[in-house]
RNA sequence: GCGGGCGUAGCUCAGUGGAUAGAGCAGCGGUCUUCUAAACCGUUGGCCGGGCGUUCGAGUCGCCCCGCCCGCGCCA
């Protein structure tokens, strides 16, 4: 799709090329810093080498004899030093940009890119009877968020909650319900109960190998089919997902599939043989199933245990397989932590060499370990775990605490109902607005900031505009011939520079699997706002056109602000 | 040892070869009789870890160091 600034560039791009001063395939534009005061650059360092002339007097050359075609948004042509500077002809921009989002409305920003490339996002993931924590956070996070901006790209997106519902883990959770009993109780507590004879189990099995045997021996009968171990398995796993889905609710996650890794069950031995029978891996003395070889670098990994059971990789590799067949990709995504690199190296390496994944791209988004106040990784034997649940209701209460007292009038559901827009807004917020491989030492006061650069802060904007929106309705006031060239003020012409970039945003942010880029511009443009809002007043404009067209404005933006922050999960109350 | 990541203001971070390196928080000083003060204005604060190179031009690219974090066969 053309928006405004992909015409604007086109057309810069056209004037200077229409100068004949200088060939097509040397014209590069680039944005210049906010400083310049220019749209767009053209810094003619390159090509005036190419043309052995010096770059100021080729800028000179092309700012002078340049053209400016009628009805393009090519504004002011100007020479500095070497660069060509191009601005934008900010009132047809003005008409441009509100025409498109008036148009488009909750589709503004969106593109359709995607061409029916179907992409696979394998995010989430948190592991059966155990309660979601702060670890989980960033993949649920970060995974919904890219599922959103691609499926705004047009890409048809399929997201999959890959469960850790199998294997050795489980099989720990087998043996000590075997020893310990069954946890009684329900929801949140008594998945706590299964965590703790986990931990127990756990740290017992640490100085006596016989439970490690006992836990790997559960884990077969599980995957071998034993009713017993089966049963229990299913009540973890229903349980998990009831309490789980609480969690997704409040953060705006829906996934489409939730098959988990024993899903992948039948077809894992189809794997381990097709491995050996092609000479990609081989059975070792002890009866294991190495990998070798595959790769410069890439150490040796296990496709099978000697005893038999299967591993996190063996699931993986029929997960890659059946995901192919079952939704031809032509990407899948893995939006996993750091730590988690060498697996997914060795996963896709081995993908490769059993020729399953012939034009699909493999991708890992990664991100950064989340560490407590001190520098310390989270555990729950250390008891600095911090839980998801209780990380929210924080979140709600500050929030709550704040409406309470900014906004005493408004009625108690709706207060709640703001309380949640903007508390877990804020969680949400403090994941996505910045890059995710750096690690992130937990600090509550950050991370439930409800000023500066947070949710809050871009929600209370939009909350602005609405409240104007509202205001002007009650007085009778209307957009109705609102004519964009009456937008003329440096606060105005900001805020329409920053409208026209939503869409590059999410181009962006899509491109480089990082939603901070939507985070920032959302950011952005609050304060481009704010400085308008300082400015220039709606209600009490200087003429009745002025006004409508400053309604037209204020609309534009409620609504861009609103798309982008759904784009990042995050909710965008009508007051505050 | 091998592999990966990070290093920019006191703290948390943007800056993906171009012009004078930008925000937020914290600090200091101001602004509510005004369309919401979850806001706004002003101000303090930088050998961009160090060195060498490539380039007309390097926070950005390459190489070498230094520091921190992570990973490296029967967990996930």
């Amino acid at each position: 799709m053309e928006y405004a600034l992909d015409r604007f560039a086109r057309e810069a791009h056209e004037a200077i090329a229409g100068t004949g001063q200088v060939p097509d395939e040397l014209i590069e534009l680039v944005v210049p810093k906010p400083n310049i005061p220019a749209d767009l650059a053209f810094p003619a360092f390159r090509a005036a080498k190419e043309l052995g002339v010096a770059a100021p007097q080729l800028a000179q050359r092309i700012a002078s004899s340049v053209r400016r075609a009628a009805g393009t948004l090519v504004g002011d042509v100007t020479a500095i030093g070497p660069f060509v500077n191009v601005g934008v002809d900010t009132v047809l921009l003005a008409d441009t940009v509100l025409g498109e989002i008036e148009r488009l409305g909750e589709r503004y920003g969106s593109d359709e890119q995607g061409n029916g490339q179907t992409t696979v996002i394998d995010y989430s993931s948190p592991n059966v009877a155990k309660r979601m924590h702060a670890g989980h956070i960033r993949t649920t996070i970060i995974g919904q968020s890219l599922v959103n901006i691609l499926r705004f790209l047009g890409y048809p997106v399929i997201g999959d909650n890959h469960l850790g519902d199998w294997g050795k883990q489980f099989g720990v959770i087998l043996a000590a319900v075997q020893r310990y009993g069954e946890p009684q109780g329900e929801g949140e507590e008594l998945l706590a109960g299964f965590e703790e004879i986990y931990t127990r189990y756990n740290s017992a099995m640490k100085d006596d190998p016989a439970l490690d045997e006992e836990a790997r021996a559960w884990s077969l009968r599980l995957e071998q089919g034993d009713p017993q171990a089966r049963a229990i398995w299913q009540r973890a796993v229903d349980l998990t997902l009831r309490v789980n889905q609480r969690m997704y609710d409040r953060l705006g996650v829906a996934i489409d599939h939730t098959y988990g890794e024993s899903f992948y069950e039948p077809m894992l031995a189809g794997v381990i043989e097709e491995a050996l029978a092609k000479g990609v891996a081989y059975r070792d003395e002890g009866g294991a199933v190495v990998v070798d070889e595959l790769e410069p670098n890439l150490p040796t990994f296990l496709l099978q245990r000697s005893d038999g059971g299967t591993l996190y990789m063996t699931r993986d590799v029929a997960t890659i397989k059946f995901r192919i067949a079952t939704f031809r990709p032509a990407r899948i995504i893995y939006v996993l932590g750091i730590p988690q690199e060498l697996h997914l190296r060795q996963l896709f390496a081995l993908c490769r060499a059993l020729g399953y994944v012939e034009g699909v791209d493999l991708v890992h988004v990664k991100f950064g370990t989340i560490f407590d106040q001190d520098g310390q990784p989270l555990s729950t034997r250390r008891g600095n775990m911090v839980y998801l649940e209780s990380l929210l209701n924080e979140a709600h209460a500050r929030a709550r605490a704040v409406v309470e007292q900014a906004s005493p009038e408004l009625p108690d559901d709706e207060k709640d109902a703001i309380a949640e827009a903007v508390g877990v807004g804020a969680v949400i917020y403090n994941d996505l607005y910045q890059d995710p491989r750096r690690d992130i030492r937990l600090d509550w006061n950050r991370m439930l900031a409800l000023e500066g650069n947070s949710a809050p802060y871009i929600q209370y904007m939009h909350a602005r505009c609405r409240s104007i929106i509202r205001k002007a309705a009650d007085e009778g006031y209307t957009a109705d011939g609102g004519e964009a060239s009456f937008l003329t003020h440096p606060s105005e012409t900001a805020m329409i520079r920053q409208l026209a970039k939503l869409p590059v945003a999410v181009r962006e942010a899509g491109e480089r699997y990082a939603p901070f880029v939507v985070a920032e511009w959302c950011y952005d443009m609050a304060r481009a706002l704010s400085g308008f809002y300082r400015d220039c007043s709606v209600l009490k404009a200087e003429t009745p056109a002025l006004r409508a067209a400053r309604l037209r404005l204020v609309a534009a933006t409620a609504r861009a602000l609103r798309n982008g922050l759904a784009l990042l999960g995050i909710r965008a109350p009508e007051r505050m």
